[in-house]
DNA sequence: ACTGTACCCTGTAGGC
DNA sequence: TGCCTACAGGGTACAG
């Protein structure tokens, strides 16, 4: 579910709580999310000041005084709730409090000022991991990530070295956090139509035969900055799970030009097209076929 | 090296 | 009402 706007909104919700508070204790209700939780996964925290929030692609990182960083990933339907001091103890009282089934909280981090952090997920597709600061950029899971879509690093020039060459279609392209980091299926759609290009393309076509980015590339890149700034904005899109930190929900959904849209019109005016669902790499596309080329 | 598919897990929506 | 299938904001492990 979360995307790079989801998980930006729900770092931005989370930091005023977390940074500069001290965990006073872990709860972990279960020993693995898809992966196994940390080893002494407690000890490691408790007593930590949390010195700062920050995100990469669709990780969040909070920095921890003794020099760790808890890194953790959402998967598709995690959220963190933040559950005032003063709140109900018991886990069936969360579902007043987080709007989530209380079956699925799995990590309660209890703060020093008495206030909780709460991570439920069904799905159990999130994790948490920790790693000493210095080894992050060497971290299997942060080597190999490509640009930050947001950064100066995504630019035409980037995309069009990356991509020469590939034969992958530019869905799939889009979608390889390898190439881009954060972008994920809703936002892969609706920054191919801002950028009128077919996800059935080529991703070779954002570069020429010299290696020089295309008008398609200057186009997309635009195209994907503006669409997750927009959707930063309006606090991400709610489709199910997701939530904001304080348990509000996005509004980038109703602003969905071709997402989960197939069979309506497109949005453009004058346009009069249908939206069409296809599927690349076993995941739903939706684009404009007159519109999208 | 690259590309496509199966799979991890749970809940829900839709067809019969 | 049930039962069954398909699908869902993620990523990874393989096989070809």
């Amino acid at each position: 579910m979360p995307e790079l706007p989801e998980v930006e909104t729900v770092r931005r919700g989370l930091a005023p709580v977390l940074v500069g508070s001290r965990i006073a204790a872990l709860e972990a209700r279960r020993p693995d999310l898809r992966f196994p939780l940390p080893e002494r996964f407690g000890e490691r925290l408790v007593g930590q000041e949390i010195l700062g929030l920050e995100r990469r692609a669709k990780y969040l990182i909070a920095a921890l005084s003794g020099g760790e960083d808890l890194v953790m990933h959402l998967g598709m339907t995690g959220r963190f709730t933040i559950v005032r001091d003063g709140g109900r103890e018991t886990p069936g009282d969360y579902i007043h409090e987080t709007g989530a089934d209380p079956a699925h909280d799995h990590v309660v981090l209890h703060l020093c000022d008495g206030s909780r952090i709460v991570y439920n997920d069904p799905r159990r597709f999130g994790f948490m991991v920790m790693m000493p600061r210095t080894e992050r950029p060497d971290h299997a899971l942060f080597r190999g990530l490509g640009a930050e879509p947001l950064g100066i690093e995504l630019s035409a020039d980037y995309l069009a070295s990356r991509a020469g060459g590939k034969k992958v279609n530019l869905k799939s392209f889009l979608m390889d956090q390898r190439m881009i980091a954060g972008l994920g299926n809703i936002y892969v759609s609706e920054a191919l139509f801002r950028a009128g290009l077919s996800p059935n393309r080529g991703a070779r076509s954002l570069a020429d035969r010299h290696g020089a980015p295309t008008d398609r590339a200057m186009r997309l890149v635009p195209a994907i900055k503006q669409v997750l700034q927009q959707a930063i904005d309006a606090g991400g899109s709610t489709l199910r799970d997701y939530r904001h930190a304080d348990g509000a929900s996005g509004a980038f959904q109703d602003e969905f030009a071709v997402y989960d849209r197939a069979g309506l019109v497109c949005v453009r005016k004058g346009c009069g097209g249908t939206i069409r669902r296809t599927v690349h790499a076993g995941r739903a596309s939706f684009h404009c076929p007159r519109c999208q080329r």
